[in-house]
DNA sequence: GGGCCAGATGTGACCGGTCACAATCCATGG
DNA sequence: CCATGGATTGTGACCGGTCACATCTGGCCC
């Protein structure tokens, strides 16, 4: 079965408008010397016919190809999937196709055959690299093909130069630590998502230095997962230990997990501990007590990473200066209080 | 910036073994009519040379385009982002390429453009058609455009034919409301997302029949969206009425809404009032109280769907049988219990 | 041995765009 | 008036596959 779909060539559109098939690849891809009126009689005849270049065989002739993979280890986890909506957004208003390509296995053989096999001539790529098969995958892209990867944190001092795009992780982890600290907890503990590199993740790093900074204890962090299960696992430890009484999460599944643990083990939230998140997923405003957590805007990180790929893949729309992920804000709301309040309180309205 | 990535085309390859391009061609089709020698020259010389066929090239020239093009309306909605992620691996099991693009207009005209510039020639599409965009959107695919629709469920009853998939919401609702009735609740009362039609969804149809076949009370339900908040706002009406003590909700999002605002209301879930969602989203085990929730296998029609399409491309790999959307399952945990327990009762561990 | 047929292989044209280059147009200046 | 040159337009070849068709084998039968 052929699809037909549309069928009109420019060489219909240039018999069409009484033109060659030159003049109207001139006008398609928007070349300055066109006379006006040409230029007029040839859309004209474009809109008439409804056509629309083909894809294929612009690819094949090596015209701008104007597509984009995006190369991700999950599709159904937060912050994948608003980046790739932001992604996906950015893309389309651009006239971008969009296409998506998971990354299963981090066995090198694998993952290069993996990353070989997205690669599409012309097409760049970009990699959602919050975890080490992300990771891994960016490095396995040849130098020749354009590649952004949104990465937890930059590594290396070179990182400026780099098509890196991150949200600063760790200066959200401080805020979120001086957040607690601020309200009269002792230390913070912390339940660590896994990083994407062998180095520790930038929450960690940054929820480590404000506490030596405010010259409070460090006790090394609990390792979860991504998942609320393995976050439930580490408050069922952090319970059985009178002395927590604030808890940092790497995301907010993770703090999901604990406050279920806590409570389980009939410790309250946030008057016996509190709890903040990262990411502020949409339904963290709703949980109970709701979540006070770090919002952090994946899908502008997206956006921004597309329009880093764009300028690489097609450098007439490079900008000058260097984009910024955007700025993560910490959401207060009233999983977190000050330590050993008295009596329990109940939760405030939603607005 | 011209991106190179691998170059090698079928004549390098045909040089390398010695035989004709066309021969080289034959092999990558699995044409039957070449020597067993002569294949394994040049698989040999397409494994030295790292030779993958230029996916442009081939549907330029009308072979198999082996991609796929997921239109949806959402990708970060958790039945989407797990629906996408069952497409995904399927046609990646198969060698296909996927590709997303968003609708975000009912408009007949936008829907109508974003449609024609999702359709490339000789790939199919998938439509994620659970809201009206989506069902709009299916309807404005051509005719001669191969397209699967992941729907809410089939309407019409010659539905049988089309390439539809689905899970059988309708028998889920049945079950959900059977078990709170079970329960010993009078009625129970629902809470409803958007239908993706002007008919009513299967799991209002669904709920109301139960209802009525138990003879039970039908209130009429409460309309939400799919956000956590609406689910919220329907719950501050229904936590205002003393009658009510169990609640079918749409999905699970709506079911955290709906149960924030009970207790902020200060009934008890499940002592005063019991609450059973759809979906199972990963956190639903977590809530507090752990949900009770119907769970439907979105990856799972995902991948259904994508091999009902593969079959519409590549008739070589239709099944016979027409393939059945996966069983919806209910998951009894801690939301619903039977009316009116008198004892404050703790949540059971999770193991 | 010749004829025939099926299997195996090669040749040319083509898909729908782009590139490089050539040809034409028109205004300008000497 | 004609040469010059930039703007505008047209021609041929090509990207890397596929199709339709032609050709070349070799085995089998009479």
């Amino acid at each position: 079965m052929r699809v037909t779909g549309h069928t009109s060539s420019i060489r219909d559109v240039a018999a069409a408008a009484g033109v060659s098939y030159q003049t109207v690849s001139r006008v398609i891809n928007s070349h300055p010397s066109v006379r006006a009126s040409t230029r007029e009689t040839v859309l004209a005849a474009i809109a008439e016919l409804g056509f629309r270049p083909n894809r294929a065989a612009r690819a094949l002739a090596g015209g701008p190809v104007e597509s984009v993979t995006v190369l991700t280890g999950n599709t159904a986890r937060y912050g994948y999937s608003a980046g790739l909506q932001g992604i996906e957004e950015a893309a389309r208003l651009a006239g971008y196709a969009v296409g998506v390509r998971m990354i299963e296995s981090v066995a090198a053989q694998e993952l290069d055959d993996a990353v070989r096999r997205a690669i599409e001539p012309g097409a760049g790529l970009i990699a959602i690299a919050y975890d080490p098969a992300g990771t891994m995958a960016v490095s396995a892209v040849p130098p020749d093909v354009p590649v952004v990867a949104m990465v937890e944190a930059p590594v290396g001092d070179d990182a400026r130069g780099k098509p890196w795009v991150w949200v600063d992780d760790g200066k959200a982890a401080r805020q979120a630590t001086r957040f607690l600290l601020a309200l009269g907890h002792r230390t913070v503990r912390y339940v660590s998502i896994p990083s994407s590199t062998d180095a520790p993740s930038q929450r960690l790093a940054g929820w480590r230095a404000e506490l030596e900074a405010a010259g409070a204890p460090v006790v090394e962090p609990l390792a979860a997962g991504w998942d609320p299960r393995s976050g439930y696992l580490a408050g069922q430890t952090l319970a059985a230990d009178d002395e927590v009484t604030a808890v940092l999460c790497g995301n907010d599944d993770i703090a999901l997990g604990v406050m279920r643990a806590l409570r389980e083990a009939g410790r309250r939230v946030p008057d016996d501990v509190s709890v903040v998140g990262f990411d502020d997923i949409p339904l963290a405003e709703f949980f109970t007590p709701a979540l006070t957590t770090v919002r952090l805007d994946f899908a502008g990180l997206g956006r921004v990473a597309f329009g880093l790929l764009r300028g690489l893949v097609d450098p007439r729309t490079a900008t000058a200066d260097p984009p910024r992920g955007p700025e993560p804000e910490l959401i207060v709301r009233e999983s977190a209080g000050p330590p050993r309040t008295a009596a329990g309180r109940r939760p405030g309205r939603i607005p």
